[in-house]
DNA sequence: TATATTTAAAATGTCGACATTTTTGTATTA
DNA sequence: TAATACAAAAATGTCGACATTTTAAATATA
């Protein structure tokens, strides 16, 4: 009822941006016009429109004329993502850890309780799992009050999905990977209610650098 | 050349854009389709398309059905903006020191004389001086070798000139306002080919944010 | 007078059509 | 055979029309 009261524009927004975050529209790929007309089952306007945002978004590119096509993705790009993410993060935290509140301590320590349990499952479903690793890393940005820096963080984050997801497709995604650093996760809480600014921009950042390596291969060899 | 080779909806971007930034439209003043469609000589779809750029670039903002605002502004924003300018302007510094090379250092001397000589002049164009300002700022980044990063302060540069041309339109941009900092710019460039870090980022953020107190108060009685 | 209700006007969002440009496929030429 | 020129097909970008919704005005009601 929430997608009901949106316009096409704004449905077909969120269909695109998943299909090209999931990458099942590979990088460079062409969009023509009639094919996700078809697809969507929508008209040309609210389709264009949509497009336009993602253009506005770094998702899409476009050239007069000659159409749509996914942006293009590469070692250097994944890189420079990862970078950029590592350091808004840091500076979220650093901003978080000033101005934070007993809430906001609060809301790490339940959110790292409730990633600390689900890590510790047998058998366990990797969305859930990188559900509650995300929102453990919102409680830590949390106290952070710049709606701006949070926005840029969130777009970033929305950008280095594809490389991730791009990743998960071609390996297996074995549960145990995800969860390797775990140890972090509870350094990271301990830093943060400690106030250690220091330790934790640089803890922070390794953190978020960590699958960068291991993504590169998967990357090289397309 | 350049323009007539976009299609219309770009054009109607950089218009539009620049009519809300230069503050011909208000802040949360409705922007009426067929308004629009006589102003700039366009069909429905081009204009939507630049339309659905600026929402996604938080420049506009539109509820379903009900069309289309300039995004409102407020002194939280204002204060939030430039907090945002700051942080990050000094992150890129602060990578542009790690990183720059002697071409770096020299287009900072090469962008620091040209401000210099300009701000001596009695007759000051506002304009001129502002290009020279942002010339030699953007020397200072220009070591950054992120892509993502540069591309993030530019959007919030964009996002800022909205207040400041606000103030500028309110009070007569006395050239005295603009370069009350000038002896802040040698201290910039000192420090810069000095690599001193830490001194450099307390400086660019208060510099970046010098603006904010004075900006504000046109605001408030607005 | 103030509050509802009805009616008319205006505005939004979507569609399909169409002119223009690009791409593809075929024929021509050296 | 390879390169070019031409013709046909496909695709893009723009327009105006139209159904639907919102807003404003006019009328009725308490």
């Amino acid at each position: 009822m929430d997608s009901s009261k949106k316009n096409t524009a704004a449905q077909i927004l969120d269909s695109l941006t998943n299909d090209i975050i999931s990458g099942e529209f590979s990088p460079q790929q062409k969009l023509h016009i009639k094919t996700l007309k078809d697809k969507y089952n929508v008209g040309t306007s609210p389709l264009r429109e949509a497009l336009s945002q993602l253009i506005a978004k770094d998702l899409v590119v476009s050239e007069n004329q000659r159409g749509f096509y996914v942006s293009e993705i590469s070692i250097d790009d994944l890189k420079d993502i990862y970078q950029a993410r590592a350091k808004i993060e840091s500076l979220c935290i650093d901003m978080a850890i000033e101005h934070g509140d007993d809430y906001w301590e609060a809301s790490i320590i339940a959110a790292s309780h409730r990633l600390n349990k689900y890590s510790k499952l047998k058998n366990i479903d990797v969305l859930e799992w990188q559900n509650r690793h995300s929102l453990f890393h919102d409680a830590l940005v949390s106290g952070c009050k710049s709606p701006r820096l949070l926005q840029i963080r969130d777009s970033l984050f929305e950008k280095s999905k594809r490389y991730r997801n791009l990743w998960l497709k071609e390996n297996v995604s074995s549960a145990e990977t995800l969860k390797i650093n775990q140890n972090e996760h509870a350094a990271l809480m301990i830093l943060a209610l400690d106030r250690d600014k220091k330790s934790i921009t640089k803890l922070i950042e390794n953190h978020i650098m960590t699958p960068v390596e291991i993504i590169k291969k998967s990357l090289s060899h397309l």
